[in-house]
DNA sequence: ATGAAAGCGCTAACAT
DNA sequence: ATGTTAGCGCTTTCAT
C-alpha cells in the first residue's frame, strides 16, 4: 500500500502509485469510465477515500474538458445588487444545486457598467467555466449573444426572445393576471398598477397580466390608472400618490418594494388599507408578512429557478439536449389582509 | 500584421505569431516581467488589445502560479445566509475588491453540516485558487487549521484566537461598549442585554462590552438582565419578555433582529418605545432606520470589511508579509429616536 | 532582449 | 483490462 506523501500536493501520478496501477487506470476509475477491473477500481477508490484526493481542476481543464467549475452572471447592475432579496436567493438556489451537482460555483458581480464587456470577455476567454448562468432581465441584453458566439453553454434567468436561448423564468404574465383577478373578485373597481421599470422583461410582463385581467372581465383599461415607476420603494411612495389622485381603490404594485412605498403614501394621506384602498404586492419578500396589514403578494419560487437552471446548465454540459428549454415556472397567490376579507 | 483567427480559442501563442514575436516575449509582456524590448511590448499590447485576448486560467494555475482567482468560503451553515444582510454586504464587499484586483471570485457556500469537511478538501486540492477569504464567527472552526496545515493563504473574516492567523473584524467590543455607554448617559436605569448565539465570538466580544461599559460607570453586571438568545428575531421577541419581567427600562440587543423582535415584545405588552423602554440594536441593517420608532443601532462597515480583506488576501498572495495582519475595523453608534431625546 | 524547450497534472487516443 | 504516450496553454529555466 505504500505511505502517503505528507505534502498537499497529492497527484493522480501518486494516488495511481498508491494503488499499484497506472495513471490511465487510476483516471477511468475517477471519471468513472472505460472499462476497469473491479479490484482495480476497489484499490483505487480506497486510496483516494483515505487521501481525500481531488483532482486539479486546472489540470482537467487544461485538456478541454470539464472544470466542474459553473458560473453566475448578475448582468444587472448595482451597487447593492445582494441586498436585493431577490439576487441572494437566486443565488442560494444556484448554490445549493451546484453543491448537488458537485460544481464549484464562481461568481461574476458587476459593479459598474463599464465592466460588462470586460467582464464577459474574461468569462469566455479565461475559460475555466464549463458552463454559466445569466441573470438577466432587462430588453437586448449585450451578453446574451457573446456567450452565443464563443459557444458557452450558459441559461438564462429571466426570460428572452431568442428562440434558441435556454432560460428559467416567472411567469410573470400569469402571476399579475392571477393578482388582478384577485382585486376583481373581491370587488374593486378602479384598480390601478404601479409598473417596474419598463425596460425589464418582469415590468412588462408584469403590465401584461395587467391589462389581460382587466380585458377578459369585460374592463377597459385606463391608461390614467397605470404608473410607470421602477422596482424601488421610493418610487412606489410617489406612484401612489399620483394613482390616488385618480381615486383608485386598489393597486396592483409590480414588486413587494414598490408596495412598501405604495402603503406608505396611503397612510401618509390618511386613508386605511385595504378599508379605502386594497394593495398587492409581487415577489413575497420576507416584510410582506411581516407589514401592517399584512400584503397580499405573488410568490415567486426564486430559489427553485436558480436550482431550475443549474439543472438545466449541467443537462446542456453534459448531454447537450437538441432542443433548447424554456421554461416558465408557475408563481403563487398568497392572500392577507392587504386585499381584503 | 497577420489576420485574426475567428475562433473562440485564442492562444498566447495566437498572440505571439501575430504581433511577431516569440510566446515567451509575449508571455513576458502580459506578466509585465523580464526584459522586453519597448518595441516588442507594443506590438504585443496592441494585439492583445485588439483580440481581447485573456490568458487561459486552467494553464497559469497548471503552471504552479497564480490564477487570479480568489475564494470565499462562507462557513456558518444556514439555509439561507444570503437572505442575510450580514453576508450579502459582505460579498458585495469582497466582490467590489476582487473587481478591483482583476481577480475572478469563487464562492463556497454550504447547505449543511456535513458538507463543511468535503467542501473543505475541495478548496485545498483542486487547487486553483490562490487564496481564499473564509467568513468565520464560530469559536473552533475546523476549517481554519486545515487552511493552515495546507499552506493555502487566507484571510479570516470574524476574529480568531491564533496568533498566526490574518484576518478582519468588526471592533465588537467597542461597539456594545459605545451601545451601552449611550444608554447610561442617557439616564437609563435597568439595562438589560439580548446576546447572541454564544459559540459565536460577536456574541462573546458584544457581550463583554456590555459588562465593560457597565463596570467604567460603577455599575454591577446583573446577571439576571442578561438573556442568552441568538441573533434571530423570534429570540428577541421571547427575550425581551424575560427582560421586562425583570422590569428593564433599557435593553442592548446583540443584532438588529434581535432588537426587531424586541421591539415587537414591547409593544405586545403595552410598553412605549422609548419611553419606557429603550432599545439599542447592533448591524444598522436597513429596516433600523425605517422601523417605528427608528432604531439606535451600531454600525458594522461590513462591505468595507469585505474589501479590505480581499486586499490583504492580495498583499499576502503577492507579497507574503512575514508579520500576520489582523485589522479590527471600529464601528459607529448611530443614534435614532428608540433611545430617547 | 529573445527564443527553444521542458514540464505543470491531467485526459484520451493508441497500443498491447 | 491496462499501460504508454502525446499534448492541452501556459511559465520558466537555459541558451544565445
Amino acid at each position: 500500500m505504500g505511505t502517503l506523501p505528507k505534502t498537499n500536493k497529492l497527484t493522480l501520478e501518486n494516488i495511481a502509485e498508491l494503488a499499484g496501477v497506472s495513471r490511465s487506470t487510476a483516471s477511468r476509475v475517477l471519471r468513472n469510465q472505460g472499462s476497469v477491473s473491479k479490484k482495480a477500481r476497489t484499490k483505487v477508490m480506497r486510496v483516494v477515500e483515505e487521501t481525500g484526493f481531488q483532482p486539479n481542476a486546472a489540470a482537467r481543464s487544461l485538456t478541454g474538458h470539464r472544470t466542474n467549475i459553473i458560473g453566475v452572471f448578475i448582468t444587472e447592475i448595482a451597487q447593492a445588487v445582494l441586498s436585493d432579496p431577490y439576487f441572494s436567493k437566486l443565488l442560494e438556489g444556484v448554490a445549493e444545486a451546484a453543491n448537488e451537482y458537485d460544481q464549484t460555483l464562481t461568481l461574476f458581480l458587476l459593479h459598474d457598467t463599464s465592466d460588462i464587456n470586460q467582464m464577459t470577455t474574461r468569462i469566455i476567454q479565461n475559460a475555466f467555466v464549463d458552463g454559466i448562468v445569466v441573470s438577466s432581465t432587462a430588453k437586448d441584453n449585450p451578453v446574451i449573444p457573446r456567450l452565443q458566439s464563443a459557444n458557452l453553454p450558459f441559461v438564462v434567468l429571466g426570460r428572452i426572445d431568442d428562440a434558441n436561448v435556454n432560460y428559467v423564468d416567472a411567469d410573470n404574465v400569469n402571476g399579475a393576471f392571477t393578482a388582478v383577478s384577485h382585486l376583481i373578485r373581491q370587488g374593486y373597481q378602479r384598480i390601478g398598477t404601479i409598473t417596474g421599470t419598463m425596460n425589464n422583461y418582469s415590468a412588462i410582463d408584469r403590465l401584461e397580466g395587467y391589462k389581460n385581467a382587466l380585458r377578459v372581465r369585460g374592463r377597459a383599461v385606463d391608461p390614467t390608472l397605470i404608473a410607470y415607476g421602477d422596482f424601488v420603494m421610493d418610487s412606489g411612495y410617489a406612484n401612489a400618490k399620483k394613482l390616488l389622485e385618480q381615486n383608485v381603490d386598489a393597486i396592483f404594485a409590480a414588486s413587494d418594494s414598490i408596495a412598501l412605498g405604495a402603503m406608505r403614501a396611503i397612510e401618509d394621506v390618511g386613508l386605511r388599507i385595504p378599508h379605502d384602498v386594497a394593495i398587492i404586492g409581487f415577489d413575497d419578500l420576507q416584510f410582506a408578512e411581516k407589514a401592517n396589514p399584512p400584503l397580499t403578494t405573488i410568490r415567486q419560487p426564486i430559489r427553485r429557478m436558480g436550482k431550475l437552471a443549474v439543472e438545466m446548465l449541467h443537462d446542456i454540459v453534459t448531454n447537450k439536449p437538441l432542443q433548447p428549454s424554456r421554461v416558465s415556472v408557475p408563481t403563487e397567490l398568497i392572500v392577507r389582509a392587504s386585499t381584503g376579507g
